[in-house]
DNA sequence: CATGTCTTGTGAAGAATTTCACAAGAAGAG
DNA sequence: CTCTTCTTGTGAAATTCTTCACAAGACATG
């Protein structure tokens, strides 16, 4: 956790596929080092990732080459190297739009902070929530938006309002200089190429479960 | 909304990204029904799904041919086939294990019950929170969920708890007889290959949206 | 009933992703 | 220093997924 000499090294284009396995890895050499473990094979880091060795090899291979033969992957290193190739060597600021149950929940989720990710402000467009604390945060009104967003610029918005505002609310938080969304309103939202939108949908999640309930699937995750 | 007449054909084996459009399109298709919509085109069903048409109809045409050369497919209809499609005739029972902050938006979720997940029980063991009800459920306590499972025989378990838990109570719901899980909990869980688990890991999404804004890709979702 | 327009269903081609398999490097033992 | 053991990094093969492209069917119109 000293330095991180070498860049994360670009590159042509990288699998979505393969970015989420980064993220996974880091979770698993996360608890190895947490457990004292100084080094991890490809093959132990695919065990709990769910995954192959092949695959966890030739996943790191797209940005360099961290491991050393016969030995494996020094933990430390690897964690710091997949942090910098994820960006996650930085602090993230994240607004949430719609402080309802899920908003609010989101809000004092330790999973984020321990990530980088800030929680600036939530807001919503209710009178009676403005103004009330949320987890150390306060809820702001709508109307401040985008004005607070010159000022604080920040990263990410995370919509959580009803999926028919959807729409609306990520235009506002586009044209507040916001670049990345993460939308939980079940509802498709269209924005400039240049925003990156990634949508998490519960309810789909359920539903691929009750396909693999009724197709009789055998498999795991 | 009739009858289903055709079976919704099995077949060797179907790409999760298949099914998960077709949840999409269902969407697509239940408000192109609340707008009047009679008939849409795949053209028109990729647009809002965020695909193309060939995909749209290569995906429909693992379970069958639904459409009419010309015309589009009959909205009504496509509704009724992708819901026997994915198991959605009928009613799910869910649980909920840890009614935490995560667990408790979830219970008061209409996205589900709108889908037929209905959620019998919520359970924890915490004594402070058993007892309680949320939204109309009432807090169970986790000793009781093998034998209310015994009679209830719920479906699918979300799992709700914190992430060092989230494998105990996994082989738990396990051995209580349900066969599908959904676990909100940052941690693989490990079942065996008869159980089919869905991971949502929200952190997971957030990074990959870090990774997005650090390496520039032009793209959306 | 022929003609024109529209849109499906689907093999075949193409692209992307995963798996294979092995040469090469690293370390310890003797 | 040589031998053995272990595990990486990576082209090539295999597999999976997506896109192309077009024949065939459906309807409307004249
Ligand atoms: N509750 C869940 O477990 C859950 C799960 C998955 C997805 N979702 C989705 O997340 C969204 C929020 O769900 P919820 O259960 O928290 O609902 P909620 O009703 O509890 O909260 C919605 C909040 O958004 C605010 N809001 C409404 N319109 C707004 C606007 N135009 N601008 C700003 N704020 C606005 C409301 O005042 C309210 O506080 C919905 O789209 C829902 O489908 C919820
Ligand atoms: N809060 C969020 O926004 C959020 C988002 C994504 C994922 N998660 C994950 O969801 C899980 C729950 O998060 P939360 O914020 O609701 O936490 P929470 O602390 O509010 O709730 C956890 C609940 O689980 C109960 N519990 C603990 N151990 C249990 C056990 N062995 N059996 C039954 N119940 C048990 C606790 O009593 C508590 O009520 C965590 O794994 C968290 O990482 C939370």
């Amino acid at each position: 956790m000293t330095r991180s000499p070498a860049p994360p090294a670009p590159e042509k284009h990288i699998a979505e596929s393969t970015v989420r396995r980064l993220s996974l890895y880091l979770r698993v050499l996360e608890q190895a080092a947490a457990r004292g473990q100084q080094t991890l094979s490809s093959d132990a880091l695919a065990e709990d990732g769910g995954t192959t060795s092949a695959q966890v090899r030739k996943d790191l291979s797209f940005f360099g080459s961290f491991g050393k033969r016969g030995r494996g992957y020094d933990v430390a290193e690897l964690v710091s190297q997949i942090s910098d190739i994820l960006g996650l060597g930085r602090e993230w600021k994240v607004y949430i739009v719609g402080a309802g149950k899920i908003g609010a929940a989101l809000v004092s989720y330790r999973g984020f902070s321990q990530r980088g990710f800030r929680v600036l402000g939530v807001y919503d467009n209710n009178p009676q929530i403005v103004g009330r604390m949320i987890d150390g945060v306060g809820v702001r009104s709508m109307s401040q938006l985008e004005h607070d967003a010159a000022r604080e610029m920040p990263d990410i918005a995370v919509i959580t309002v009803p999926a028919e505002h959807a729409q609306t609310v990520a235009e506002l938080v586009v044209s507040a200089g916001i670049r990345a969304i993460m939308n939980f309103a079940p509802a498709p939202i269209h924005v400039p190429s240049t925003v990156t939108v990634k949508s998490v949908n519960m309810a789909l999640e359920l539903e691929g479960l009750a396909y693999a309930l009724v197709h009789r699937d055998a498999n795991a995750s």
